[in-house]
DNA sequence: CACAAAGTGGGGAAAAGTGGGGAGTGTGAG
DNA sequence: CTCACACTCCCCACTTTTCCCCACTTTGTG
């Protein structure tokens, strides 16, 4: 389980490091992606494994090419140097628009990179933003039992 | 599995180098052909062998014959030069309407090879377009388990 | 306060990618 | 039959990128 924020630098090689709670919980096979609202998640290997279903061949219809082609095309395989940073290549880091600073978010079963400004945009809730939220999202766990 | 997006050069000769990290994934016996949406394929050995189900006879449907007769006589196998290159054809390179660059897409089964603009209408996705990417794929899953 | 662990930054060796020359082979025209 | 041309490989040289290692700073802890 991956709790709590943190706020590391990313060096001139595009270089960051991953916060040491997390890394002794991510075995090798972890994988990289892009995220919705323009962050990037890092799947570990048994979160990943869900999406390999998704194979090509001749015979596979045209909308799931080019699903394939995305998630797979945006995805890379974590590497760990000796001091525990990740690169993020120059195609990561426009997508999130990440220049000196990441936040690395523990989101449970996935760990999210944002950049400095949308983190703030979207941690920084107020009390009455985050009531709201929690209550919508109630409402529609009760509509999907029906 | 074969993941990540690689801007490579295509030289005056049609060399084109595969990415090291796919490389050394694919043994001897991978084979090439042409792909959907005008994109060439590298079959590695044991997914070339999934599509041997597609064989001439005189019950097969005339769509499946079309399909094989392109497939199969599009295809031949890689030869890596000292350097991790191959060559693509004159007539590989006008079906994918590859000149001076290629895009080399890991696509977790495959290993696909796109030209430039080709490759940014349908690879370069924005937050938004991602975001419901993700969604669809999710909702794919769900269709899949009931 | 001291020590250990985590994070940051940079230099240099190694690997990956790029471009071109030239020998060998095959094809077609004279 | 012979020569010229094109094409394919193979090899070498150069450039760029990656990644591995070392050292320093900062943070956290006993």
């Amino acid at each position: 389980m991956f709790l709590g924020t943190y706020r590391h630098s990313v060096d001139a090689k595009g270089r960051v490091a991953i916060p040491a709670r997390f890394r002794e919980q991510l075995p090798t096979g972890t994988v990289i992606s892009k995220g919705a609202e323009g962050c990037l998640q890092l799947y570990p290997p048994q979160e990943w494994a869900g999406e390999q279903g998704l194979r090509l061949g001749s015979t596979t219809p045209a909308e799931e090419r080019r699903l394939a082609r995305m998630m797979f095309g945006a995805a890379r395989e974590c590497e760990f140097d000796g001091q525990g940073r990740i690169v993020l290549s120059a195609d990561q880091r426009q997508y999130a628009a990440i220049t000196n600073v990441a936040w690395i978010v523990g989101v449970n079963n996935l760990i999210e990179i944002w950049n400095d400004e949308q983190w703030r945009r979207i941690g920084e809730a107020t009390p009455e933003e985050y009531t709201r939220i929690q209550d919508q999202v109630a409402e529609r766990r009760r509509a999907q039992r029906t």
